[in-house]
DNA sequence: TCTTGTGAAATGCTTCACAGCA
DNA sequence: TGCTGTGAAGCATTTCACAAGA
């Protein structure tokens, strides 16, 4: 499926399997739990531990990027985060705009914004006028009228979509236009968009509803719950 | 990775890739805007157009099941409808439960209930005390303590957690001693749960997190973003 | 001796190509 | 003729097994 070529950070000129690039952020999660714990040198077999990935996956996904282990050792966790950092590009800080204040994007704004020091929402779009000029967790809420300017103008790239169905096509449209790269859609619909734009879909009624399957099929072999 | 026998609607007895249990509840949905628009049978082609999936892979999906096509004519849409929902276990009411009332899950109880009509939130825990006994759009809040009592006695099999980190281990492990089947788990962490008990993470750090690797590779040859 | 890095094998999933049937 | 159903082929990803090296 998803791939890339890696010359961002110039190790190597290999494609990336996009599982590849979903697994980084889980190592960089571990990386900190360990180094909060005192932990300087990881070996493979530990991060297996702490994120249920096999030890032979989780040394080829980071070979994939060059060898920063050393043989018989381990690997120095603070260069791997760095390392993963800067893979993802997270070595310097990137803003995000959330669309549609309602419910959910309400939560995500006050949930990304206690948790993601290296992604921060800075603007927040809506089209009711009851809620253009609030802020929310300090951020404040734009009209649907502004969203291209503020969009450009602050060159964000990344925008998560929390808007009904029906508008979410013509938002992606706007954002892609604007410059918008990566998008988190949360909308229930199957959104078209250019080859260089990368879409992430989070549905949660369609999550749901495969969990059902799960749940009617009790006795039978299913996978232990690791990271479906 | 994830395998599943079907016993469930006798049809056949193979086993089922995970993947083809996540892409049904998208057949459902977009056999649902077909049959609004009047259609009756429906061909891979077509759903291939609204899912963004190849007709074969529909065709090999579906095919898993049974034979419920027509060579030469297509699916009936609504034949093909009732034997998904029976296949997802969706054809008798499921009830849910929504762990923890902060922002996410308060925003997750209202999205649910407005959307799904086969998964109902029939509860939801929080161990705050001015939270317990409030109701959110009419599903009471209980508190922590009751947690076990309220599952087991509606058969609640299938839950939603979103609490904090921390409290996540503990909460599943009271559910899953409870009786739940299945979890959606928007903790940020790797819970362990016993083989025949199903965890769907969904975590909204980490998918940010990916998102920034495509946002940065902007020059790249990464795929057009549909269903990553 | 220990753990990384990596070809090779195995597995899982998708696409191809076409037989089978209305 | 047209579209399903399905072996076979082709990829993508994971696991195995072990050489390399501190």
């Amino acid at each position: 499926m998803g791939w890339r070529r890696v010359t961002n950070d110039g190790v190597r000129n290999v494609r990336i399997p996009s599982v590849t690039v979903r697994r980084l952020p889980v190592y960089l999660r571990a990386l900190s739990q360990l180094r909060q714990r005192g932990v300087e040198i990881v070996s493979s077999a530990e991060l297996s531990r702490y994120t249920g990935y096999s030890s032979e996956q989780i040394r080829k996904d980071l070979a994939y990027f060059g060898a920063f282990g050393t043989r018989g050792v381990g690997y120095s966790a603070e260069l791997l985060v760095q390392r993963i950092r800067c893979i993802l590009g997270l070595d310097q800080p990137i803003a995000a705009a959330i669309v549609g204040a309602g419910h959910l994007g309400t939560a995500l704004a006050r949930y990304n914004i206690a948790r993601d020091r290296d992604i921060r929402v800075t603007a927040i779009f809506d089209d009711d006028p009851a809620k253009i000029g609030l802020s929310i967790d300090g951020v404040r809420v734009y009209s649907a009228g502004e969203m291209q300017d503020v969009i450009r103008s602050r060159q964000i790239k990344l925008a998560i979509v929390a808007v009904p169905e029906g508008a979410a096509q013509r938002v992606v449209d706007e954002l892609v236009a604007a410059g918008v790269r990566a998008v988190l859609n949360f909308a229930p619909v199957n959104l078209s968009v250019p080859d260089d734009v990368y879409v992430q879909d989070i549905d949660l009624s369609l999550e749901l509803q495969s969990l059902a399957y799960y749940v009617a099929g009790a006795a039978n072999s299913g996978r232990g719950g690791r990271h479906g």
